[in-house]
DNA sequence: CCTGTATCTTTACATTGTCAAGATACGCTA
DNA sequence: TAGCGTATCTTGACAATGTAAAGATACAGG
């Protein structure tokens, strides 16, 4: 029985603390630049501090990818609720709830898809990064109900995740703002766009 | 006139040799272990000798870059050449030369999309990723001769490449290796497999 | 031949991640 | 309640890194 709840130390919850203090970081500098001193820093704390509860940075950076996973789908999860109940409404939905958290995070979107710094072998993330890949292929599996071949149903899944990972790359790269000007329109023109070309791959009646 | 030929200093060409120095680097030890002292040791200089010929690890990386837009144009051309000569059949060709370079060069491709460390106002940079661009924008507009809508022919042109750069990053980051199973396959089916996610996008009898 | 310049090496410095040792605070037990 | 063990955090140190400055070397031109 603590004094207030649950204070293992006169800090605070430092490993939630060096989660968003690394995240913070991230965002700021890039994950190229990104540093576990900084991070540390941010945090008030010594820069060994991490490693008590982290084993190192990559112990950091792999549980604030998870964490990322987790956020992803929330991100899914609230286009979802926005839109209708239809399958093609709801892999619209996943699609730009994909595309809006990479634009809300991008360098957390590239620790999670295109770095080997974290360990995908670390327990939350496999999990959490397996949730999210099973979302997208029960979504996509949806659309398709009568397809009986399996190797025809994957190929349908990986077009998918090809086509929104591939415009969420191209999109905070900066590449796509010259051909699309996503910057300089409005939310639904945004929204519409992206879901062209998101059933631009699937036979349906948009 | 020289004894051999150009030879700016007794060592050869040492701007070629650190490039392809770097790039040996860069493939074993990947974009985010990257080290420019060992490039350097790696071609017998001292480790502040690439900063004569390129100003510093971004002037490094930005040239290697570009000689990287170049090679994957030549991957491109050389799946064009074995390819008919239809528009579909080059377009198919093209992203099937993306693939095989992300593939062959996973850290230069890294290096060449998902990275900040080279600098893209850097003059053979700018132009060759510029050049590269520009044929793909060229085989996919080759597709739809008669679509008057600019808008949507940049939207197809978008799909296209979303599609395949994200298949790219996808199979090269081992994300697609669990479902499409790439590496168990024939040359020919890995191709016709391929062929299929590409065309996925696009209303035309594959 | 000799002077200037381009090329390369050496040295130095700040920053980084990690490890080891010391300091501090907490929980548990007697 | 007092003391001890342990988890937590700090300090100090080390090797590696990128970059800048200064010194050394080789080449070119007058």
């Amino acid at each position: 029985m603590a004094m207030t709840e649950k204070q293992p130390y006169h800090k605070g919850d430092l490993p939630a603390l060096l989660l968003q203090a690394a995240e913070q970081e991230l965002e700021e500098n890039g994950l190229e630049r990104f540093s576990l001193r900084a991070a540390a820093k941010r945090a008030n704390v010594s820069h060994a501090a991490p490693a008590h509860h982290f084993k190192d940075m990559t112990g950091l950076l792999s549980a604030l990818a998870a964490d990322g996973y987790r956020r992803l789908i929330t991100a899914q999860e609230k286009r979802q609720a926005q839109a209708g109940s239809g399958k093609v409404e709801q892999f619209v939905a996943l699609g730009l709830g994909y595309i809006d958290f990479a634009e809300a995070h991008p360098a957390l979107f590239q620790l999670m898809f295109a770095s080997e710094k974290p360990d995908r072998h670390h327990l939350d993330f496999a999990k959490t990064s397996l949730a999210a890949f099973a979302k997208l292929q029960d979504a996509v599996f949806a659309l398709y109900p009568d397809e009986a071949d399996a190797e025809r149903r994957t190929t349908l899944l990986m077009t998918s995740w090809s086509v929104v990972h591939g415009l969420a790359e191209l999109i905070i790269s900066g590449r796509a703002e010259g051909p699309l000007k996503l910057s300089s329109r409005t939310p639904d023109e945004r929204d519409a766009l992206i879901r062209a070309i998101l059933l631009r791959v699937h036979e349906v009646e948009g």
